[in-house]
DNA sequence: GTGGTCGAGCTAACCGTTTAGCATTACCTT
DNA sequence: AAGGTAATGCTAAACGGTTAGCTCGACCAC
């Protein structure tokens, strides 16, 4: 690979010049400008990211932590923040946790050590604490999805208490009075989120719940599938279920399926996480669509801002969730 | 962030000390280790990967282009390669090429920007003199997905062919004559080679088809259904019709939904692209299951081989695909 | 002619590692 | 005691960029 110095020797300039000309960011005579650029394309030199970035302190390049490249809603997160990073000249590097906070804390030391100059963090449930001696050492770090509970930080989330609130209304509206909400582990502020606007939407309208209507899982279809074979075991099953993310309502809908109930019919299931193509297939069902890619571009943006002006104050988005009716 | 002088001068040794006991590339004696270790943990030190990329020229990073994250498939090759780098110590850098060839080329760039030691291509169609060159240049290159058309290279792909073939032959037996397919773009080796598992089986039962059962697309949902509408207005429709990914499938089931054709009673609808989940939805979707997270894996693997032995003869894997039939 | 100002591009130090080559010490051999 | 050897860790030079501070010449005013 041809070096700065290459390209020097080749246009007769010093590196002063070339790295002038390469990233415009000084005044160089027409004359040497058309130099060092022929030298640059015959030579086809391209900066070496790592020595700059030794030099400068920053590498451009932005890390983020996500459970599960696999899902397609944190997958549309990822596009989103991509796109947004692209345009901004940085560079993503990813990580999956598998929400597993041994590996959230080995891809920390790794987005160190490879001087990411932002943090993009959609947590697992578990420990907070380095995530928040990040925040407090003024790195740039922006959460995800689910918001630190114990301390104050640059957040995009969607509002999740809505969502839920959307779909009890929804199942309201349809005559259910008794509905079950599954979920993942309620340490998550998207999980607790969750159970809180079912909570208070049953209260609004003065429907009660046993706790057995509230079931922790960790967000996988066999855990949705689980869970709601316990619920339909009780002697009050509930007559629809709210799913909290795709996975899980896929493993209710195996559960109802073994046991010959029908959907709607029977159990109405709903679920957060849309899919366009959800349309096509039957049973029908209604979703809580989040916008997962604007969640990721909005983030984007806010780490952007925090990147700029480490100093400002913090910022909390909240995305709107919508119903996405299916009969 | 604290560097290895920092580290050297609290523990009253030299940085070779450090570098040694950090890396554990040379004995020292276990007094010093310990004092090493000791200042390691007080100043919280991280060796810096962009100083160290830069010494020994090898930034343990590699390069990885797909279409789109955004799909399940892509996705769970993703994570194939992901969960293998990783335990040989190695970080993805991802580029979203959105099956456009400039975003393409701009990855590259990147890659080649920051250093990366490796090369995964999921290559979008168009122009393939690039990737060429890197494998000329004895670049470590390996080929995910679709192999490039017109010369030697590693590897690793889906054995195409045989899954239409699995497919169009279960449709056979079913007693469909009239069988078409929607696919991508024809100069990619996935296209080319699942329309031709599909002439070949039918030539081997002694079916025809006309020239417009071969439907060529992009891959995108919406693709699926222009096609599929144009196949059905057609003097003689098909009977059945095979997706080449799980998205133009949807567009195949939209618009069979808007004519009100039943599936799979008026026309059968197979697919590349198994889900798990495809089971509590209907129709029932047959499905040829690609070996996505071991294509990942294997990948990678091959990768890893090529970095260590430059010289090493080509690769090619072909992975075995199988069908899930769903009724 | 002198001194001042300005613009263009050069020089050289620095970023944080790794590592070849060397220095020092301890120990052994004869 | 002298010389040889092995063990241990130090010194300093890279790696490939960026950039503060400087030089040099052109131009201008008086």
């Amino acid at each position: 690979m041809a070096t700065i110095y290459d390209v020097a020797r080749k246009a007769g300039v010093s590196t002063y010049t070339v790295s002038s000309v390469v990233n415009r960011s000084a005044y160089v005579s027409p004359e040497l400008t058309k130099r060092v650029l022929k030298a640059v394309r015959e030579l086809d030199y391209t900066p070496n990211a790592l020595a700059r970035g030794l030099q400068t302190r920053s590498s451009r390049t932005v890390g983020m932590l996500i459970p599960d490249i696999g899902s397609p809603f944190y997958a549309r997160v990822v596009r989103g923040v991509e796109d947004r990073l692209r345009q901004a000249g940085y560079s993503l590097l990813l990580g999956n946790t598998y929400n597993d906070p041994d590996e959230q804390s080995r891809y920390l030391a790794v987005f160190r050590s490879q001087q990411a100059d932002g943090f993009l963090l959609f947590l697992a449930a578990g420990d907070e604490s380095e995530a928040e001696r990040m925040v407090r050492a003024k790195k740039p770090v922006v959460f995800v999805g689910r918001t630190p509970r114990s301390f104050e930080a640059d957040s995009v989330t969607i509002d999740n208490v809505k969502g839920t609130r959307l779909a009890v209304e929804h199942l309201i509206a349809a005559g259910h009075r008794r509905i079950a909400i599954v979920t993942g582990q309620l340490t998550l502020s998207t999980s607790a989120d969750r159970v809180e606007g079912w909570r208070r939407t049953l209260r609004r309208h003065k429907l009660t719940a046993p706790a057995e209507y509230v079931c922790e899982g960790d967000w996988t279809a066999n855990s949705g599938h689980a869970l709601t074979s316990r619920l339909l075991d009780l002697s009050g099953p509930p007559t629809a279920i709210f799913a909290a993310n795709f996975l899980m309502m896929t493993g209710v809908l195996r559960a109802l399926k073994e046991r010959g109930l029908r959907c709607p019919q029977d159990v109405q299931v709903l679920s957060s996480d849309d899919s366009e193509w959800l349309d096509v297939f039957s049973p029908p069902i209604t979703t809580v669509v989040q916008p997962s890619y604007s969640m990721g571009e909005r983030a984007a943006d806010l780490l952007l801002k925090r990147m700029q002006q480490l100093g400002r104050k913090f910022e909390t988005v909240l995305l709107d969730p919508e119903l996405h009716v299916r009969t």
